[in-house]
DNA sequence: CCTACCGATCGGTAGG
DNA sequence: CCTACCGATCGGTAGG
């Protein structure tokens, strides 16, 4: 028939589909969770039912996991790429801040259900995320303490501090606006400015202490 | 009968069963999620049926709403305190921020409840949740503006400083363990000195630069 | 891509 | 504090 070879016509292809259910699950998990949000939520979001989405995917947990794998693997590439412009610990420091923060503002939607839908996760792609995560987190570890080694930066644990200067960008993703009053550069510079301070190493003189 | 009212006696009275229901739910929500966790896996973790679990609380929403402005709650009360043993505010934020990691060490189901599961409570408690994490950071914002109005803090945008200050402190929750390494007061007092040298006020030697 | 439907589970109530 | 039950919704499949 005619009517329905348009009909067939307009509708997305497969790869268009794929990527607006990838869009509507990040939006929908990111809101209301993982839990909290229906395959016939993610599918009225797109026009279709739910049922439907099964000719794109395989199951909602394939969706959370593909979310979580690929955020940690963007971050991993992002801190590569960032820190090897430079030998200097702290301009290496400062290129992963800046990286870190822009990653955790123009992606809000993907950072918030991968630290917050860890545990909704099932095996084995629970324990790959984590071991991602890791991995990340020695990544700053070993650059922090790299910097204490060659005398630029000042830390009693350097774990800590890495964890520290993670956290304090991953929090970025829950207040930062496109249309707010400071640039994401700003706020990247400024984050920089934070991280090396705290290790010693900030760019702004000390207070006077009268 | 003489075993029915043994059975009765051996029954926890109603404060003890409210308590018994908070922790159940503090512990599964914080590790499920709020819609991850059903009345029946409460009822579950103390040995009744869901359905008796009404006798003692009036709704799953209720029991949400009523942990999530405890914590805030407290931990506002928890600022007051530490900051008004001095004028100094090097001297307030590092209590401040000795309070703030504490809670949140001793407190990790708390609080992560509270920073993922806001939306899912609703109004009007969501609200009113909101208001007050707004309170606690403004006050944390204000007390970095005294200390830079007094020349004791450097920083060129005290928001995003007490922002990335009560961030990393939320991180600890997310990682402290009671048997770990390092001890709660060695991680309140390496997280203060980290915020005072954010600030440009810190207690360690700035790292030689030759 | 749809309708129809599966068994399971949800929060909560009735009644004792 | 229990059993029995309510209507609603869950993720996913069958079949076309």
């Amino acid at each position: 028939m005619a009517g329905s070879a348009v009909a067939r016509a307009d509708r997305p292809g497969g790869a268009v589909r794929r990527e607006q259910i990838r869009e509507a699950a990040l939006t929908l998990f990111s809101e209301r969770g993982y839990y909290g949000t229906g395959m016939e939520d993610i599918a009225a979001h797109i026009g279709m039912r739910a049922s439907s989405l099964y000719n794109h995917m395989s199951s909602k947990q394939d969706l959370l996991a593909d979310i979580m794998l690929t955020t940690m693997q963007r971050l991993l590439a992002g801190f590569e790429e960032a820190t090897a412009a430079s030998a200097e610990p702290a301009e290496q420091l400062r290129a992963a801040m800046a990286a870190h923060v822009r990653y955790h503002a123009t992606h809000h939607r993907d950072v918030r259900i991968g630290n917050r839908e860890i545990n909704s996760l099932a095996q084995p792609a629970q324990d790959e995320v984590k071991a991602l995560r890791r991995r990340y987190a020695r990544a700053w570890q070993r650059l922090i303490e790299q910097g204490v080694a060659e005398g630029r930066f000042v830390t009693r644990h350097p774990q800590l501090a890495a964890y520290a200067l993670l956290e304090m960008g991953i929090g970025v993703s829950q207040w930062y606006r496109p249309d707010g009053p400071l640039s994401l550069e700003e706020i990247a510079r400024d984050y920089g400015d934070m991280a090396l301070r705290q290790l010693g190493a900030g760019p702004a003189p000390r207070a006077p202490v009268p």
